[in-house]
DNA sequence: CGCACTCTGTTACATTATTAACCAGATTCA
DNA sequence: TGAATCTGGTTAATAATGTAACAGAGTGCG
């Protein structure tokens, strides 16, 4: 996806982080925090942690700190947590259901307005108060009822298809389970979960410890 | 976690990449490809592949370029895919059901051997010929049946208790999809799957996009 | 009310990561 | 066989990211 902002990736990824730390601050009425409380509990610098909120504008006080409610709600508009997402899911299979039943998914404003599968065994079966539509029906259900963000949770093979569906209906943004790298159009933000290479990485983590255990002896 | 190799993060998570293309080539009855073409499968520049590449050593040869197959299984090696690794799953909802039948785990070597979970009413319940045991009996499974890695798909609350009980059994990685940065030993390899993180970074980006949009008109 | 102290915003510096440039070895085709 | 071409390994240059330093705004206590 092509970016225009200024906003560097890596300061983004850390936002959902400092909302989510100041979250639980917000639960302990925690009232106030300077970036050094926060480097402690986040492990970020205390340099970062000033340097990335003041991409967004001066949100803090000299000599007080951080107001932690205003911050919080500060970030959660940034990050657009302020609205409400709908969403449909592609793909009824573990993936597809879990994802249907992640209560968090609700709680944050991501709506899941639709499920689809291609199997017409699966097609009709009923999940979470909603029926299993089939993958030709995606189209015409996308122009009654607008979407913002696609799920993929099909099978590799797939996933190209259903994310060229999804582009041609409009789906602006696409979350993608399926372990490949989906060609879109620059315009559409893909966010890839490809837990094969995050198992992958384990993997390589493992055997890395355990050669230096051997060195050690 | 504290990691000694010189190898740094950045290559290592994209060492399943190449893998995953290159199996995708071997597929193909590809026999020999360049950092070239490589690249433009990838995306990554030539450059940074043969840099890649070479932090393990030299595959390719002048003129000719990387014999696929050969790449393919040492990059499989360099990750430790040629060994079999002994999985559990603490917590029996819908991500830890997700996990037990993906069957891309099975196939790579990663053999889930117990499932658990706090809940009595779910402990007893079958998943894929396997019967769910209660937290409880974690360390007396572990002791018997050696572990390798240990996914969390605990709700929030649990995450921090059961990765430390897990620390205790002496499993060495855990795989985190508990939406929570776990405190444990830095010999412990965690690798967190932030599925609320993944979330809001599209949320941002989805606002940046209609903000610059709007700029536009 | 004022002074010592705190803590941000910001700029300067250091480190890491990525890309480009280049050379020599190997290949291929005539 | 040999010249033109290809391509990996390696070093150098650039870009991105992260950390440290510091001036001064603002706090809070006596």
């Amino acid at each position: 996806m092509e970016r225009f902002s200024s906003i560097s990736m890596a300061v983004v990824r850390r936002l959902p982080k400092y909302h989510r730390y100041l979250g639980d601050l917000l639960n302990n009425d925690v009232r106030r925090v300077s970036s050094q409380e926060l480097s402690k509990i986040t492990g970020f610098t205390a340099s970062q942690i000033r340097q990335d909120l003041n991409c967004f504008g001066g949100f803090g006080q000299q000599g007080y700190g951080y107001n932690v409610d205003e911050l919080y709600n500060e970030i959660g508009k940034i990050l657009g947590l302020d609205r409400l997402y709908r969403t449909i899911i592609m793909g009824a299979g573990n993936v597809g259901r879990a994802i249907a039943n992640y209560t968090f998914f609700d709680k944050s404003g991501f709506k899941v307005i639709g499920i689809f599968d291609s199997n017409p065994q699966v097609v009709g079966n009923s999940i979470k108060d909603m029926t299993v539509m089939p993958f030709s029906s995606v189209e015409s259900f996308v122009q009654e009822n607008p979407v913002d963000i696609g799920v993929i949770c099909t099978p590799r093979e797939q996933s190209q298809s259903v994310a060229e569906a999804l582009v041609r209906c409009g789906v602006k943004a696409i979350w993608n389970f399926a372990p490949t790298d989906l060609k879109v159009p620059d315009s559409v933000i893909v966010e890839n979960v490809h837990l094969s290479e995050s198992l992958f990485t384990i993997s390589y983590l493992l055997k890395e410890h355990e050669e230096l255990e051997k060195k050690k002896k």
